[in-house]
RNA sequence: GCCCAUGUAGCUCAGUCGGUAGAGCACUUCCUUGGUAAGGAAGAGGUCACGGGUUCGAAUCCCGUCGUGGGCUCCA
């Protein structure tokens, strides 16, 4: 006879013999959907057993809890599927993701997608069979034997380095893989899934490691549930900036420089109109514009750093095969070796700050510059404009002395929210990133910095995670994250704390009471690169831009050739009040015209008729909204001038 | 850089078993003067990414290079 203990479901306590499973304990409690529960706020198998008094809330297939618990075991099922179909496959981890699962595999050779079609059908078979789902208990050194003998190296390893004794290694059928779990109870449950894609991925996700085949894949408690995420994503591509760059003739890429985008004149406005709006807010918040050297010699990138810890990242003049490019004498063209493009604005602008002998009374010193920047990016990392070999930044870099950080990097997070609510970016992400593996300091000045980072993201009440070993090699980093259209997130601004860049430059300034100090460095950007920015935002707004940013702001349609003068009148009056209009005087039907206003996504429309030209009114329509308003001219250009313009 | 996929007209894509290229859109010209997302006709446009190889013959098969896409890694 066991002893009784006390359950609690839904709020109601009852008294049951230990050892009941959690199902019985359940007794039907949340529908036929659950598939496992919180026990005591741990989530476990509806097999577990309870020993001890216990509150027990049932998780439902379809809640986040138990789709994250469906995504696993749907990991699991594909596994089973994948080592039934492939012998000789070795297993290694896998977790659920965002949207879905993955699972790496040591396979004979790599998956290709072709092999996902018959992985899917297997998977199938084996959720169809129900196999039941059991977790069984063992000893670590006993299941390091089991996966010995299995051939599963990869598991073994991820034993060794279990600290518990006993772990847990959940079986369905004649297929176990050791796993925390919980897992639905049995594979039928898993019943709405579709494996999206294959990739390489590292062994631990170290590039020193053996390259792993990965195949992703997702899963719903649902079949509906499936169709509505994977019709998400199909809608989500419409918004792509690189198909809608290429629609709406903003920009383009050309093998000729890889990774390097080519703005064209639309896209260059959009470009500009950013600028412009950053330079109103260096005014209003006191920064100075200047513009500095596109290459220096490497005498710069030693003394900053660069040349130990980002040298790879940069492009180097150097027209001898196999030479690093960093001797500047050697033959008559020696002149020319030995120089770096900058891939950060930093090191030159410590030469703006020692332009002058500087003192207490000059700082905070404001440095803003759209320097162009190029990264030698690896091939395999470039996507579009939202990770590119050639960009400029908003970039500024605050001298500050030590007692007015806090300040500073107060008016930067102001800058930043300024910034993201003007262009309709409502939901940020903010992490602080610390050490890097590669960077200059003491640990104990890396801590503290990080410290204030983080206490300045408090104070300006933006929560924040962190974002461990991503920090500059110079200093930890504020970073602000914004998702594009398929979820992925980009990081735009940054602010980061460099108590190092004045070291090595020696920068010093004359403190009121006439001794030398050393000024620290706040390295800021706000967008993040103009080309990365004008990515996000494209996705963000599906090519719809606020009129301030359109590249072309004003169209008038012809409704025949016998109003072409007027339209063209009415299109040079909006012209000469400042406004990007042209007027389409082709000979074309006005739907067709329209239809291309549209996909240009010119915000208005002026459509002129006969009607119209006698009675001097235009017809407007908005892209996306409202048709067949009449007005007067003075009427339309005061409607212009309401256009909301940022501060 | 690594894994997988991929590269045919400006764009989106067909092209069978290897027999030296096709469509739609865009472009040019003509007809049409049309009222809010595609009017009609004709024409022009391609060293099938590049370099090798196999073959009587390669867009097609093989190898390499470059680019692109999805990941890994890296990062604004």
């Amino acid at each position: 006879m066991s002893p009784a203990i006390s359950v609690t479901v839904n709020g109601a306590t009852h008294t049951v013999a230990a050892g009941v499973s959690v199902r019985q304990a359940l007794d039907g409690a949340g529908g036929r959907d659950v598939i496992a529960a919180r026990v005591n706020g741990k989530l476990v198998d509806m097999s577990r057993p309870l020993e001890h008094d216990a509150t027990v809330e049932p998780i439902a297939a379809d809640s986040p809890a138990g789709i994250e618990v469906i995504r696993h075991s749907t990991a699991h099922l594909m596994a089973q599927a994948v080592q039934s179909l492939f012998p000789g496959t070795q297993v290694t981890i896998g977790p659920t993701i965002e949207d879905g699962f993955f699972y790496d595999f040591a396979p004979a050779r790599p998956f290709t997608v072709e092999d996902l079609p018959r992985i899917e059908q297997k998977m199938r078979e084996l959720a169809k069979a129900d196999l039941k789902v059991e977790r069984i208990e063992v000893a670590r050194d006993e299941a390091i034997e089991t996966f010995e003998r299995m051939g599963e190296h990869y598991k073994v390893e991820i034993l060794e380095n279990i600290p518990e004794e006993r772990v847990s290694i959940y079986k369905q059928g004649d297929w176990m893989d050791l796993c925390r779990g919980p897992h639905v109870p049995s594979t039928r449950y898993i019943r709405a899934f579709k494996l999206t894609s294959v990739a390489g991925a590292y062994w631990r996700g170290d590039e020193h490691n053996a390259m792993l085949s990965r195949i992703y894949g997702t899963s719903f408690a649902t079949k509906e549930a499936l169709e509505e995420h994977l019709q998400l994503i199909e809608l989500a591509r419409t918004r792509d900036h690189r198909k809608l760059g290429r629609e709406m003739g903003l920009f383009l890429f050309d093998p000729i420089s890889p990774g390097s985008p080519f703005f064209l004149p639309k896209g260059a406005i959009i470009y500009g109109a950013l600028v412009d709006y950053m330079r109103r807010l260096y005014r209003r918040y006191g920064f100075d514009e200047v513009i500095t050297p596109q290459v220096f010699k490497n005498e710069l990138w030693h003394t900053s750093g660069h040349w130990e810890n980002f040298r790879e990242n940069m492009f180097l003049t150097n027209d001898r095969e196999g030479e690093a490019g960093d001797e500047v004498d050697a033959g008559s063209d020696g002149w020319r070796k030995g120089y770096a493009f900058k891939p950060m604005n930093c090191p030159g602008h410590t030469f703006v700050y020692r332009a002058e002998k500087r003192s207490y009374r000059d700082l905070p010193l404001r440095i803003a510059d759209f320097g162009r920047l190029h990264r030698a990016e690896r091939s395999g990392a470039l996507h579009g404009l939202t990770r590119v070999r050639t960009m400029a930044q908003d970039d500024a870099h605050v001298f500050c002395a030590p007692e007015q950080v806090a300040e500073e990097i107060d008016l930067n997070l102001r800058m930043v929210r300024d910034v993201y609510t003007a262009l309709g970016f409502e939901r940020l992400e903010s992490r602080v990133a610390t050490m890097p593996e590669k960077h200059l300091g003491t640990a104990e000045t890396w801590r503290a910095n990080e410290a204030v980072l983080g206490a300045a993201l408090d104070r300006n009440g933006l929560p924040w995670e962190e974002n461990p070993g991503e920090g500059a090699f110079y200093g930890p980093k504020i970073e602000i994250y914004v998702p594009d259209a398929l979820k992925r997130k980009w990081q735009l601004a940054t602010i980061q704390l460099d108590y190092n860049m004045p070291e090595r430059f020696d920068l010093t300034y004359t403190t009121s009471a006439g001794s030398e100090a050393r000024p620290v460095m706040i390295h800021r950007a706000i967008l993040g690169s103009l080309e990365r920015f004008i990515g996000v935002l494209i996705e963000h707004t599906g090519g719809v831009l606020p009129m301030w940013l359109a590249p072309e702001q004003v169209r008038v349609l012809s409704l025949s050739e016998k109003v072409e003068d007027y339209a063209a009148e009415v299109a040079a009056l909006i012209k000469a009040e400042g406004w990007r209009a042209s007027a389409d005087l082709r000979n074309e039907k006005l739907g067709f015209k329209v239809r291309e206003a549209e996909l240009a996504k010119v915000p208005f429309m002026v459509v002129v008729g006969e009607r119209e030209a006698a009675a001097r009114e235009v017809s407007l329509r908005l892209l996306r909204g409202a048709k067949g308003q009449t007005l007067g001219l003075a009427a339309l250009l005061a409607l212009l001038k309401a256009e909301p313009v940022p501060a």
